[in-house]
DNA sequence: TTACAAAACTAATGATATTAGTTATTATAC
DNA sequence: GTATAATAACTAATATCATTAGTTTTGTAA
């Protein structure tokens, strides 16, 4: 009974990251990506190691892509011109992808090795963007938690509705990454 | 059989708190703080409407509790330094408080309107804040989100160990917010 | 003392993830 | 082309969880 289809962890986790766009994190559960994927939910097992496996793997993929985001954001731009595409780009993935994202910033333990590198790998690319500013190692690294946290703020509370004035969101965040970039440029001692 | 405890709403409140601070706020089960309370998890519902619920008002409690936080750290300060104690008070509340933070941030439906209130709570707070600023209303309400933006995106990368670097937080913080006050200052034309 | 409200209970249901063991299908080796 | 091995699906079973319904017991108020 039920022929067999050709499904692979791939198709698995895409599937999840679908249901998980549509409905929110919260609400993947194994037993709704069975059914979409026309299988019984033992099934599953076949192609991920059990739940957690899989939030683990959304979060990987997530921090994959938005960060893809942000290189092809920052193609042909440099400094400030380049850390603010860069950021509209991440808030501009969490919109577009909101079941991913939320995968990203509720991962339970980011100790995990796979995890950190692709942790590490973006941090290493904004440390590249960075480099024309010529900060000190330990600068840059606080620049790089500014940047993070900002955007992943911003994304965060414009996620879970939390700017409920009617305000221009764009506008809000181009001015929170400008404000910030011109305080370094303040900083440098060579405000513009 | 088992002897009738005194045990109402805030009881239960408070031991749920304390379980979401201890494990998070994803371990937090029925089942888990009724076991913590000595009581059978069915009984909970003579207190809280069901698990939804609970953790409504766990979010409502931890809006109101970092407020509070926020308040009492602004005594006798204002302008940037104001601005800076409100901001390492989030912070430290979300570190002392780390479920509670967690409810805070993982909220399903800002829409509720219990949950509207104390969020607009903390907005107006933050707008008396700005007050010495002379900003227009609508500049103000972007600083504002910018503000909460920064201090929710480094508490909560600072709670899922987002900062890897052995590199001081409490700096890292500081930095950041003392540069988008620079950046606040030359925007208003006069940098000092 | 009686009556009522409420706080606890037991029992039952339905959803969930997970494991074990089975069947059937695909692909590989000969 | 056939036999074999790997594997993708299945069924059955278990444990945990939230929730509802209905019951008992306790504390309080009349």
């Amino acid at each position: 009974m039920a022929t067999r289809q050709g499904l692979d962890a791939e198709t698995v986790l895409q599937a999840a990251i679908e249901l998980a766009d549509q409905h929110g994190i919260e609400q993947l559960s194994l037993a709704a990506l069975a059914s979409k994927l026309t299988i019984k939910t033992p099934s599953l097992y076949n192609h991920i190691k059990g739940l957690p496996d899989l939030r683990k793997q959304l979060s990987k993929r997530g921090l994959l892509l938005v960060k893809e985001a942000m290189i092809e954001a920052v193609i042909g731009k440099a400094e400030d011109e380049a850390l603010l595409a860069a950021g509209v780009a991440y808030v501009d993935f969490a919109r577009k992808q909101p079941g991913l994202y939320e995968a990203i910033s509720a991962l339970p333990d980011y100790e995990d090795p796979e995890l950190k590198e692709v942790g590490a790998g973006v941090v290493s690319f904004l440390l590249r963007i960075l480099a024309p500013y010529r900060l000190s190692e330990e600068d840059a690294l606080h620049v790089v938690r500014g940047f993070r946290s900002m955007v992943h703020g911003f994304a965060s509370l414009e996620h879970q509705n939390g700017f409920r004035m009617g305000l221009d969101r764009d506008e809000s965040l181009r001015r929170l990454l400008q404000t910030y970039l011109r305080g370094l440029r303040w900083d440098a001692g060579r405000a513009t």
